[in-house]
DNA sequence: AGTTAACTATTAGATAAGCTAACTATAACC
DNA sequence: GGTTATAGTTAGCTTATCTAATAGTTAACT
């Protein structure tokens, strides 16, 4: 994962870092989500996530809008240009990382990738963000 | 590694973050090293590597002295603390680490275990952090 | 209904990690 | 000996985190 974040700092296209990556793609995936469940899930206090937030509607990725029925609320989606921005770091980030396990010997590739399986089973993270780790 | 990262910082024993972990491990693998080797080994630039210095130096727990004959230059090494902090910090998340894998049947270990070395292979990082990953 | 308790989000203020640009001091080169 | 390159630091910026304190809302319980 060192390398995964490597990998993401080194794609300068859509200049994000992982912590807003990682937001955006919380956002992505629970549209309309508040503050505080955001933070639980990527594991940050509200404030942490309240100034991540910040920066992101401050550059238009994202909305924060008043929940209606509970004022207290905040609720968060993606705009459009969100969603391109995280589509755009998802794809460049795999792209670099797929170029270089494109090195190993198919038969190594499975074993990263049954490896991937059993670690993620004792470490149950977020389903989000690892998933679909095809190639 | 994430997750390494998150049991690292979930060790609150000798209270290190990773950069300053990673740049204790470094010293003490490579003695007398200047501060641009470290900056170099880590990744990080001069100025970075230097304030990170500043802290450790701080702290006491690493030495940093003029260069008997370049007098540009800065020998790096970890004090009798910092070499005691590490081997704290290095045990501590090292059992985190074992306590998470333990879980596992030992055929999936040793999958994890094959990843571990095929994807050295292929990123190449500094022997001195992943090494000895024997449990 | 009215007060208290719980919850949601933000602000304030701190430390740490990073960077680039600019500066100082020293060594190397010709 | 004067120019060029190298090593480290300082200055100033952004982002990421945290804890503590604050404000506003809702729920809960007399």
């Amino acid at each position: 994962m060192r390398v995964v974040r490597t990998e993401m700092r080194a794609r300068r296209t859509p200049d994000l870092t992982v912590p807003q990556f990682r937001a955006l793609a919380f956002v992505r995936r629970h549209r309309g989500a508040s503050l505080s469940e955001a933070a639980d899930h990527i594991g940050l206090t509200p404030p942490s996530m309240s100034k991540l937030m910040d920066g992101l509607v401050a550059r238009g990725l994202v909305t924060r809008e008043g929940h209606a029925r509970d004022r207290r609320r905040v609720t968060l989606a993606l705009t459009r240009r969100g969603r391109g921005t995280l589509r755009a770091a998802s794809a460049a980030t795999r792209a670099q990382l797929a170029a270089r396990l494109a090195a190993l010997p198919s038969a190594e590739r499975a074993t990263v990738a049954a490896a991937m399986r059993a670690l993620r089973a004792v470490f149950a993270p977020d389903p989000a963000g690892g998933g679909a780790a095809s190639e």
